[in-house]
DNA sequence: TATCATGGTGAAAGCGATTTCAACGACAGG
DNA sequence: CCTGTCGTTGAAATCGCTTTCACCATGATA
């Protein structure tokens, strides 16, 4: 392995001189000829442990994602990866599985180690991940919810709900249900099911308690809540859901129940699944620029770290959202 | 922050001590009590930069996926990350959005830099990606395809294209048409469309050259292949396509042509998406199991790593399949 | 002429671990 | 009593880079 002593013998400088060619310092232009020439020749690359060591940057964003093999989530993650590599930065990904408590774990293990900032895709937060967030010695940017005190980036949730649930109550005759996620999932849970009872009871035609279930993000758990809401109260005629992909699922149940072809206009969702958009045509659904939200969220972190003029720093991104097929 | 020496100074030893109670080394009991308590005082926690510098280990992975938000990758990648989570690695992800040459580069990147081994999720494989596999200075799996003296964890797509096609040709009365990918993807491009074409004129039924279309992996490019399809020939009555995302687009292609629900069992994919499995019943495709790829991988890899005893190391690993709704 | 910036330069001091090495006490065998 | 072995130990070297610091020309300024 070529150091950059090596280099420095060749070129006949110090390594100091190599350093700082490398680094932007004060070269004379004859001396930088002959150490570019150096390595060239030798095909030196610096080793990036050593540098680390020295300066305490690894250029290491840690990105920790609740699940990676969901659409919104590898959204964001490519998001995330195409303004990391554009401005030399690397990716270290934790995927919790969905697990708090895994979340926690690599908020600690990023912190005492080697990223230079940390991008959380937020689900759940409780007072142990404030504490975290706020204890945290890197900087760190929240995408998914919107925390008091945290860098966020977000979608409002609340007020998308409210405006579907105002345009569905128009448009539907007869029994509304409602599938949500857990309310610990501030985002996805709380504001959802909450904007979207308001949006309904605004427009005059409230949801009833008994016709809300809980599902786990998964298609399995939509199909599931929605056979047994379907049993339950036969004569429910639609049902919203808090993500296209329980929406699917209930789709496919009500397509069980009733028939093919019957769900289509009878389920909603958030999301907006690009199959789910190609197979049905398009339920009533919420866009939100998933894409956007890591790129956002990595520009405002790397702005921080790189310390980058006119721009002011950390702070709280609310993204626009957009309605679809109502 | 507290470093070794501040550990070793509160537990009165020598950080070599600390090192060894830390790394398994010969150390009394009592000054290992000792030290585990410093430890546990002062929250020490060992830089993982030093470490690495001195090691040479960094107990980074770096994978490199061509497009991250996309089912299989991402699932694959999931798989990934379990592996390597409990096998004490971390996860730097490098995603190349489709682009051959930023593959080569992140390889590069990889080598002489901070990871101890690396996971390709191989799509095309170039002489020059052959040449910087083979120069690797890492150990390397690839995942997806089978490349001659490279570990490769991979389905066998020919085969499992030759069965769906044998299967389909008895079932589908008419004309087939093929929407496959690019030939420099071995494996989803060359393998499937052989496969499937001999597996077709073995049933007797062969498929015309004329009816053969190229996608690009997207859902758009498959239904704007089978809208030209269906266009150019509009006696097809079945299309059969690389992925199941393209197949989305062309079902949904059918479905404007000639009505909805027409397209669902006029379409065959290759992925065994979970939407599409729950929107249309199921239309004929093949299970891969791309969680466990990335699993099988990723175990092989930081098996020859940590040299963990009876495994036989890189070795190259052909995963089964499964025909679905035929 | 004396003084001062100013652009360049290399020696050397770290960064925080791991690992070699020589040495030490204790104890067994000859 | 001498020697060898064994389990332990800390001093010190090392990993490869960055950065401070003192210092040197050189040309401008007073």
């Amino acid at each position: 392995m070529v150091k950059m002593k090596d280099v420095a013998e060749l070129a006949g400088v110090s390594s100091a001189a190599v350093s700082r060619y490398l680094n932007g310092g004060y070269i004379s232009t004859d001396k930088a000829e002959r150490i570019k020439q150096a390595i060239e020749l030798t095909g030196y690359v610096r080793s990036s442990q050593a540098r680390a060591l020295r300066t305490g940057s690894t250029k290491l964003i840690g990105v920790i994602v609740p699940k990676i093999n969901s659409e919104s989530v590898s959204r964001i993650t490519a998001g995330i990866g195409q303004v990391l590599g554009r401005r030399g930065y690397q990716m270290l990904l934790a995927n919790t599985d969905n697990a708090a408590d895994r979340e926690l774990e690599y908020l600690d293990l990023f912190q005492n180690h080697p990223v230079d900032g940390i991008v959380l895709v937020a689900t759940m937060i409780t007072d142990e991940h404030r504490r975290a967030i706020e204890s945290c010695r890197v900087p760190i940017v929240l995408i998914g919810q919107n925390v008091e005190g945290a860098a966020c980036v977000y979608h409002d949730d609340y007020e998308a709900a409210f405006e579907l649930g105002h345009a569905l109550a128009g448009r539907v005759d007869g029994k509304i249900a409602y599938i949500g996620v857990t309310e610990e999932d501030r985002a996805a849970g709380y504001d959802r099911r909450r904007g979207f009872e308001a949006g309904l009871r605004a427009a005059g035609n409230p949801l009833d308690a008994a016709l809300i279930r809980l599902g786990s993000f998964t298609l399995d758990s939509g199909y599931g809540a929605a056979r047994e809401l379907l049993s339950v109260a036969p004569d429910v005629s639609f049902i919203a859901c808090a993500t296209d992909t329980m929406a699917a699922g209930a789709l496919r149940a009500i397509d069980e129940v009733r028939g093919v072809g019957e769900g289509i206009h009878r389920v909603s969702g958030f999301g907006d699944n690009a199959f789910l958009r190609a197979l049905t045509g398009g339920i009533p659904t919420v866009h939100y620029g998933y894409l956007t939200s890591g790129v956002e969220a990595t520009n405002m972190l790397i702005n921080t770290l790189d310390g980058v003029e006119g721009e002011s720093g950390l702070k709280t991104l609310k993204l626009g959202h957009q309605l679809m097929n109502v």
